[in-house]
DNA sequence: CCATTGGCATACCGAAAACGTATGGGTTGG
DNA sequence: CCAACCCATACGTTTTCGGTATGCCAATGG
């Protein structure tokens, strides 16, 4: 059962006539006869009846051809979609996030990306900190917004923005009066701490920053994400030092403010496995890149 | 797109493995492993992550995977599809009939068919004396029940069973006392005929049966159907002398005679194309003689 | 009645594609 | 470090396909 005879077939059966499709065919008209009679031999019954003026198409002959003439689509709509999806044209996006950046960047994220790329089923998920390698490995995610970056030799990343520390509290706190907090002011104050170094990169930016400046908070409380954190500052139980982007996600009743004198910022990076050569990824770092840059 | 690299595509695709797959296909895994790698070039993307492990479909291939699979089903369908028509397990029977054995068999020879050919789609059709050749001709009815046997070189035909002629009169008529009618009483009674021998043979065998007893009876009418006939008989026009079974359908009013010493009959006749070949017309035919014989 | 035309089938040959065997190269696991 | 596994490449052989030449049959026309 090959499908050139399938299609040879369906030529003939349309033209109705071996000579009129082996000029459609572009070939000539002995070898389309041979190709015929083959097919016939295979389904074991004539196909055509054969009159003096052309071929015409028996009940058996009908019945292929109805079902010859889908699969022969069915087969070219295959390889087209296959092309759609390694061009980019069409597939799907599967696209991580991590909740610190769900507020600044998803709302103008996923419209430019319906635009960019319209043939694209896009689906977004959140990420925690301790299985984000582990969806981009399994290609549960094509790509990852993170913060910070991912460090891990099968996954490769794009710097695409960085957002300053800003020191969370409540809105009762004295330190909320200050435009801007100086370092010196965290001096023993009870920090509400994310992910120990050792665990997750999260915190490790807050432990240089603090070194840095010679200053010494003591953790209250560690926590395994922005949500917590945001959460126990509310309760009062300390000061978190979190990305600036975090403010648009945070509870009422908790403010942000710079931190003066501090240049420290944590980088927002787009992370996908090292062997996806999908185009989309590099569609999707594109958009990032925008709506970043516009923050 | 050679249908036989979507069978290996799919073998491969299924069993993630060309060597797995070459051992499935009964071949060796070099040639297979050319396959893929055209069907790759000809699509123009890779289709297969190749692992240490084996191989694993990329977005593209399970975008050709799903597509390629249907077309290999509905080829191998529509193989199947044609041998089945062919060979009379399915497919279409246009059975065409005339009005005077429509009650007489129908009923009967339905039910029949479609215990024969479960498989098949039936469907009748209403044949007038005039197109009965037409329609088998050009083949929009396969078959067709006629009384009397149509006579033409491309056509087929086998005699199933006949019909005694009976005398169709008024129930008012004198003659309907008579339990049987003897020939002489028709000597100038006015005859509802049906077409002229010359337009068609329907009424010729009528005509002989006349002569040979020397009867003469005044056409009052001529008429092209046994309907009409009827009509015109109940309206007191005249007598018609018609086969057996035109009775099942006669409107009350109409009683049928036998016609005694009148051994005269009209042949039921299975006809069709002769180049049609289809094995339904031969269960078809069986079918009909079973019917016919329980008459 | 014979010649011509139109259409499919058959025969034969050259070309292309596919298959099998042998072999290379990379990675995993003991 | 060697063995096992798996895919890729190379090359010779075989199968299959397509082209040309030609035959057969029926319908058409003078």
């Amino acid at each position: 059962m090959d499908l050139r005879r399938l299609r040879y077939f369906v030529a003939v059966a349309e033209a109705r006539s071996v000579g009129k499709a082996a000029e459609r065919l572009r070939m000539a008209q002995p070898p389309l006869s041979v190709q015929i009679r083959k097919l016939e031999a295979e389904v074991g019954a004539p196909l055509f009846r054969r009159g003096t003026r052309g071929m015409d198409l028996t009940e058996a002959g009908q019945a292929l051809l109805v079902r010859a003439s889908e699969a022969l689509a069915l087969a070219a709509d295959g390889i087209e979609a296959a092309r759609a999806v390694a061009s980019g044209r069409r597939g799907r996006l599967s696209v991580g996030y991590m909740f610190v950046l769900a507020n600044a960047i998803l709302p103008r994220l996923i419209p430019e990306l319906r635009r960019s790329v319209p043939g694209v089923d896009l689906e977004f998920a959140e990420l925690s900190a301790s299985t984000r390698e582990a969806r981009l490995l399994d290609r549960s995610v094509t790509v990852a917004l993170c913060m910070p970056a991912i460090n891990h030799p099968e996954i490769q990343l794009a710097r695409i923005g960085a957002q300053p520390f800003m020191l969370a509290m409540p809105i009762r706190s004295p330190l909320a009066r200050l435009s801007s907090v100086p370092m010196a002011k965290l001096q023993g104050r009870p920090l509400i701490a994310l992910p120990h170094p050792d665990h997750g990169p999260a915190s490790s930016a807050v432990v240089a920053l603090l070194r840095r400046h010679q200053v010494v908070m003591p953790i209250a409380s560690r926590v395994e994400t922005v949500h917590s954190a945001m959460s126990l500052v509310l309760a009062g139980e300390g000061f978190a030092i979190l990305p600036a982007c975090a403010q648009l996600g945070a509870p009422r009743g908790i403010v942000f403010r710079p931190l003066r004198d501090a240049a420290d910022s944590l980088d927002i990076a787009v992370c996908w496995r090292r062997d996806s050569h999908s185009p989309l990824i590099r569609t999707f770092l594109k958009c990032a890149e925008k709506v970043v840059a516009a923050l």
